[in-house]
DNA sequence: GCTTAAGTTGACGTTTACGTAAACGTGATG
DNA sequence: CATCACGTTTACGTAAACGTCAACTTAAGC
């Protein structure tokens, strides 16, 4: 277990990586085929610094959310790229405010079902209470 | 456009189901073949009552929660049961309780989204600003 | 330097959630 | 009652996101 590293800049190996994220390499490497990611190379093998770090968080927190990857990737250029021109600064503002409701729609649909699984425990609790009064 | 109705029992058929969802009836009758579904028939036609909106309901927003038909299935089916015997009734209790822990976790997940999205937001709008000034 | 572990690139397989087309049955309507 | 929209089943196709070999290269430890 080797970690490369030169004047401070640590970097790791796909399987440390995928050890530390907790997916396989493989899903990994198909991250960077769908343009995800793009790690440096050493002679074919890829090392990955801690840019790429975050880039892999934000993929899986993305998955969890249920984006796919192409908006994922979409979404991280938009955020990368940071224009200067006011026409494509609107623009990046616009997508953002729209990503943002779709987020505060999903925020509402887990509160709700949290509702709902509240109100299914205290049924149940009282169920039980019920069974051990007896 | 007949809407089939019985002593005020409002029934639909799978293409009203389908407008009003959204939805195509193709999905519908996938969720019906996965289980998640299993309206009345009349003579080979599917028949839905105000039951079936309701699961509808919550299968697209177990969907939208990036929940698979089977997550969905299997949920529905654990609340539609309620049994009384008290280690169904902890099992369920157990069970719920997993599954909020994950929703508050993606609750986590979009909290940090939005977040993030506010500041970049801010800068962009700053940016935008200082264009305007000069 | 040799062995072994780790990494690389194909390439085909798999699951999920439908899309799509065919071929046929049913039901309302002029 | 003929027609035609709507519904049904069957079955093959598809896109996304990897899993799983296979065949080969590179790196690491002794």
């Amino acid at each position: 277990m080797t970690i490369h590293s030169a004047k401070k800049k640590t970097t790791y190996s796909i399987s440390q990586l995928a050890k530390h994220f907790d997916i396989t390499t493989r899903a990994i490497r198909f991250y960077e085929d769908r343009k995800l990611l793009s790690p440096e190379r050493h002679k074919s093998h890829r090392i990955y610094r801690e840019s790429d770090l975050v880039r892999l968080k934000l993929i899986l927190r993305g998955k969890r959310l249920g984006f796919s990857l192409e908006e994922i990737r979409k979404t991280m250029e938009l955020y990368d790229t940071e224009p200067n021109e006011k026409a494509q600064l609107v623009f990046v503002l616009n997508t953002i405010s729209s990503h943002r409701k779709e987020l505060e729609l999903r925020q509402e649909d887990i509160r709700n079902t949290l509702d709902e699984m509240k109100t299914v425990t205290h049924r149940i609790k009282k169920k039980l209470q019920e069974l051990d009064g007896t």
